[in-house]
DNA sequence: TAAAAATATACCATTGACAGTATATACTAA
DNA sequence: TTAGTATATACTGTCAATGGTATATTTTTA
């Protein structure tokens, strides 16, 4: 993989976030369209341009499709995502922020269903 | 200044060689078209990208305009620099290559003309 | 087997980055 | 002041990325 590939991808600030929150663990599209706010579409073709380069991987469960950062992790995105996290700008300050939304997301998920690998989707219906 | 910003200037190939080269001392235009191998044309526009946002800076000294790197270095341009430097990849290995040349470079100015401040430029007509 | 949910893809229009050519500017030296 | 060198800008056409709408696919459940 590419150096400019990489640099390419995470270029958009939608897809940076995208990645920040699977570096947290995997998470399936209806749960990123929630935390990022964006629509379906533009969420599933986010994931399938980081997915086509090798940034992510994927499988099914059930209906829903779970998303993860590709192991291991490429040593410049590694390298740039924990810059970022200690970094004091804008964008970095975003990406702090979206990991505590996540937090709390898998928070509720795992009450209303103890049952649920956290680390992975919600049983019931999410979105 | 953002870190989009910034990733979409070193998603460049070009540029993300330009900057490498800058990191090691200033340079004048022509000094980077001869090791790079762009246009004039392609060299003046991708620094003028680079100084709008920031990154570079640039003075003039008789006919040359010669750049180099604003300091201090943006904290997330030196992570990569510096990653990318020691990586193993095509791209990283051009960066490494380059600097090889950019010495050499050096060496033939300075001895052409041992006056010449190495970090700046040739006071010779040098392209 | 039909309906509903989650996700993906196709299609289209718009925008933005990029390359190339020509020309302009800034400076130096004769 | 003219010619030459180094660099910048203007202009134009082209191609790639992006967003939106509609539709298709996959799976589950009734």
């Amino acid at each position: 993989m590419e150096a400019s590939e990489i640099y390419k991808c995470i270029a958009d600030p939608q897809r940076l976030r995208i990645l920040n929150l699977l570096d947290g663990g995997s998470l399936c599209v209806c749960h990123l369209q929630t935390i990022i706010d964006i629509p379906q579409v533009k969420a599933s073709k986010q994931l399938a341009i980081m997915k086509q380069i090798g940034l992510l991987e994927s499988h099914r469960e059930g209906t829903w499709m779970v998303y993860s950062l590709a192991q291991p992790v490429h040593g410049l995105l590694r390298v740039n995502l924990d810059y970022l996290l200690q970094a004091d700008c804008s964008e970095c300050n975003q990406l702090q922020r979206d990991l505590v939304v996540r937090k709390q997301l898998i928070q509720q998920i795992t009450q209303n269903s103890p049952d649920c690998p956290t680390a992975v989707c919600a049983p019931q219906p999410c979105c």
